[in-house]
DNA sequence: TTGGAAACTGCAATCGGTTGCAACAACCAT
DNA sequence: ATGGTTGTTGCAACCGATTGCAGTTTCCAA
């Protein structure tokens, strides 16, 4: 079973069609570890498959992050994307090198409940990632 | 004075050129209270004078946001934005009626610190804010 | 008050992303 | 195995936002 098998799996399971072009956008995803963009995405499966439409890896992304089996990262401009495996995780997202770092949702958890208690306001926090200056770039630039 | 004539001031301070352009569009944001989108500021500029391009409220945008002079508030697609005058604060945009609410960055403050401090990474909090449910729609939706 | 340098604008081209549509193909029932 | 239903694709048009460029305008210095 490759990495991106139970995935689809699980396409099939909710009743979508498994598709040369849905299997080629995902073996692009579980082909390079964490978040990729949707051009990295387009160039590795136009290689195999010319015929490939942008508005095929869009749609192809969109249904995938409805059904919960990918997460978008969408700090600063461009989005990108990274198959669902792991335990649920939120991301900081360098500024200045654009790199990722996951940290556990108990970081939000304070925050969260003072919303819904003192607003009745229920933050969506599934995806929420937030942008910064990493420890590496910030001892670099000074 | 008028309720954006100190930000024409700071304008003028920076160095830049008070043009008609540049004092309609900040006088259509001062128009209307809370946050206004770059159509409604268009249109209304676009009403008394027709010459007005897009490109010029973009570009004045980015400008008054680059000085700290009108806050972004990017949650859900479109951008909305508005004169800063207050205190800092935060925005709570609801997906459903897309209503902003303000809450104040000592809600953030925790998760702030903990970032900072088991990570080394500084979050840009200038901007924040959060999508989600308001209370009226989670009541009305029951 | 006026001349000139530099900032700014409008225009048009462009770019990333989305959508309507007709042709096509996956998949289930037979 | 095969036919029909219907979900899916590629194409092209479209939309909001951004950018290069040439002409225009602001604003300071003289």
């Amino acid at each position: 079973m490759t990495r991106h098998g139970k995935t689809l799996d699980k396409l099939k399971e909710a009743g979508y069609r498994l598709t040369p072009q849905r299997v080629m956008v995902l073996a692009a995803l579980a082909g390079k570890p964490g978040h990729i963009g949707v051009d990295d995405i387009f160039r590795q499966v136009h290689a195999s498959y010319p015929y490939i439409d942008v508005a095929t890896v869009y749609r192809t992304l969109q249904l995938l992050k409805v059904l919960h089996l990918v997460t978008e990262l969408d700090v600063g401009g461009s989005a990108r994307y990274e198959l669902i495996e792991t335990e649920v995780h939120h991301h900081m997202v360098c500024r200045n090198c654009s790199r990722a770092f996951d940290f556990s949702p108990t970081y939000l958890e304070e925050f969260h409940h003072r919303l819904i208690q003192e607003f009745g306001f229920e933050p969506d926090l599934e995806h929420f990632a937030i942008g910064g200056l990493c420890s590496a770039c910030a001892r670099e630039r000074r």
